[in-house]
RNA sequence: GGGGACGUAGUUCAGCUGGUUAGAACGCAUGCCUGUCACGCAUGAGGUCGCGGGUUCGAGUCCCGUCGUCCCCGCCA
């Protein structure tokens, strides 16, 4: 087939922009063929680029020579149109399109490349593996729904250079090729080929170098910036991903959540939803007990209660106090085999006494009523202020099991039955933004495996001023100054105000059980920087693909990444990781064991 | 590392308690068609049933292993 040449002919108008205020004019259009009609004489062509779709008509009497290219055209082939924009004959106008009104009457058609038959349609809600998407990334972006998400993100990312710009943010690059700190996430290596036997690693996060940049007196830094954690991937986890990464000297947390804040007021304005500020704040502590997870879901209510059972019954039910207790407000309906399948998630997630009561208008219906007596249910009932029509659901942990940690155990099966329910009940509405700040993280969990102490955030965190003095006495008491941005129950951001005096550093770094030999190997540069005059400083880093993805109505982050990779990290269009020639590895001095 | 779901034509899927030549829709090819827009009509091509092994007279179907995709737990300071 013979090609046309471009040659110095410009498009004139995007096809999706074409209206009746338009016609008589004559264009040079450029797309893909979504689409052809062939009637015999008359070959109907939709032309597609990324602003939409128009209906191009080539018909023999017009030009021969149009009609004989039109015929050999397929789907996806690209050409160029010139025509002129004519007024549909109106029993013709198509109402399911923008450009319905009007079509072009094309008088010279540009062959300009071929294409081969798509292993996939390329149109919206076609359904088509995940794996064919990604192996043929190329034309899945091609799609209306993954243009349009990508195009958001691009604007996403003027909002926040925009925003934090006017907030005073000075953007500052940060290194790729940088050390790795065995602390937190596996890192990505890189060979050094000049330095045999040493490597880089690849950023989890900038953390040390915008603490730096805020010692070096740059006072108020962003930076969208990718990350790298080699760790295994979720719907919201790809090995690389991108931050909003911010930091400000002197800071108040306040002024920090308001300018977080403004920012997303912005970014949804994009997609046009209101956000309600300030966002509500409620303590780490408070988030577990009511509603047994650290990024709780604020849309639908079902808060649990933690409450102790009458006395003498923790022992006749061989339960530990306290319990927890949650109305369902009117499922007193709730089927037996219901409450079975929630007993069994609470199993599941080690929560191993489980109960309920029905509320009747008078009566009440419980399995715990022939051992406690009626009065004692009437009582838990109340407790957990439930009516007439409400199911109360009891969760407890039973005696005698010595597993570590209960309350977390308890908290954490209590979040998932809560989430359960709610999806079960279909409680979550969309188009609702629950933002929510949960502060006051505990500084320090306790390393089962490890037997100590690790940091909870982040081995730069301040502990809260007030608890400096249980930093030694009693670290899982201390409380941290970080916060999480939370919305809808995803994790969104999070960030702490950070340690700013060398000796805090190294008290933390002790209650860690790092030496200060180990301390000083992995993060000597940064203790010396510490303490050439660091202001005191703190910060937030966003999780941007997370974030978008919810603006963008996707429950996966794949779909806002233009070339995102599987659930084994492997880049399915350009086949990554994959092996390398010996000679690259002889260059780097690196064998490859068995 | 563990658990679950899935894997059949280019695509999305159906295929019963194992039984003759593995089907459908869309797509694709060829022909006809001047107002279609998911064009229509006619004809046709297209399959290592993910891969390997086993059971069986006989396996897309049962068993074992393995690979891939998705989701979850662990992991993600």
């Amino acid at each position: 087939m013979k090609l046309d040449l471009l040659g110095d002919r410009q498009r004139t108008h995007y096809c999706g922009e074409l209206r009746k205020s338009h016609a008589g004019r004559t264009v040079f259009l450029a797309g893909w063929v979504a689409r052809r009609r062939d009637l015999g004489n008359l070959i109907f062509l939709d032309l597609r680029d990324h602003t939409g779709v128009i209906q191009v008509v080539c018909n023999r009497e017009v030009s021969a020579e149009v009609h004989a290219k039109a015929e050999e055209i397929r789907a996806e082939y690209v050409v160029g149109i010139e025509g002129e924009v004519v007024l549909r004959p109106s029993d013709t106008v198509n109402p399911q399109i923008s450009t319905g009104e009007v079509e072009v009457m094309a008088r010279t058609l540009l062959l300009l490349n071929e294409a081969k038959t798509p292993p996939f349609p390329i149109e919206d809600d076609i359904r088509t593996s995940e794996e064919a998407r990604l192996r043929h990334r190329y034309l899945d972006l091609r799609r209306r729904r993954m243009q349009h998400h990508l195009r958001l993100r691009h604007r996403a990312s003027l909002t926040v250079r925009e925003h934090m710009t006017a907030h005073g943010f000075v953007e500052v690059e940060t290194p790729f090729l940088t050390r790795s700190t065995p602390e937190g996430a596996r890192d990505y290596l890189v060979p050094s080929r000049i330095h045999h036997g040493h490597f880089y690693a690849l950023p989890q996060s900038p953390q040390l170098f915008k603490q730096i940049l805020m010692i070096a007196g740059y006072d108020r830094y962003f930076q969208i910036v990718r990350c790298f954690r080699d760790e295994d991937l979720r719907a919201d986890r790809q090995p690389e991903f991108t931050q909003v990464d911010v930091e400000m000297a002197f800071p108040q947390r306040d002024v920090l959540f308001d300018i977080i804040e403004q920012l997303m007021e912005k970014l949804f304005a994009l997609i046009e939803a209101k956000v309600r500020r300030p966002f509500p704040r409620l303590s780490y502590d408070e988030v577990m007990e009511r509603y047994g997870s650290d990024k709780p879901h604020l849309g639908f209510g079902l808060e649990w209660k933690r409450v102790n059972l009458p006395e003498g019954a923790g022992e006749k039910l061989h339960v530990r106090q306290p319990i927890k207790v949650l109305r369902v407000p009117g499922w007193a309906t709730a089927a037996r085999s219901q409450l079975d399948k929630l007993q069994d998630l609470a199993r599941a997630n080690a929560a191993d006494w489980f109960s309920y009561a029905k509320v009747g208008d008078s009566e009440i219906q419980s399995p715990l009523g022939k051992i406690l007596g009626e009065e004692a249910v009437r009582t838990l009932a109340a407790g957990a202020e439930a009516g007439a029509g409400d199911l109360v659901l009891l969760l407890g942990l039973k005696s005698g099991s010595g597993a570590p940690g209960p309350q977390q155990r308890l908290d954490a099966a209590s979040g998932e039955l809560r989430l359960e329910l709610a999806r079960k009940l279909d409680l979550i509405k969309p188009g609702e933004w629950n933002f929510l700040w949960v502060v006051d993280f505990p500084m320090f969990e306790y390393d089962e495996k490890a037997k100590r102490f690790a940091a909870m955030h982040h081995p730069f965190t301040s502990p809260r001023e007030e608890d400096l003095e249980k930093l030694e006495s009693d670290p899982a008491a201390v409380k941290a100054r970080a916060y999480d941005l939370v919305l809808n129950g995803s994790e969104i951001g999070g960030g702490s105000i950070r340690i700013h005096r060398p000796d805090i550093q190294k008290r933390v770094f002790s209650v860690l059980g790092l030496t200060p030999e180990k301390a000083r190997e992995r993060f000597g540069f940064f203790l010396d920087a510490l303490e050439c005059g660091t202001p005191p400083h703190g910060g937030i880093a966003l999780g941007y693909d997370r974030i978008i993805a919810l603006m963008a109505g996707e429950s996966n982050i794949r779909e806002v990444i233009a070339f995102p990779k599987t659930a084994s990290a492997v880049d399915l269009m350009c086949d990554a990781p994959a092996p390398v020639d010996p000679e690259q590895l002889d260059e780097l001095g690196i064998n490859i064991k068995n």
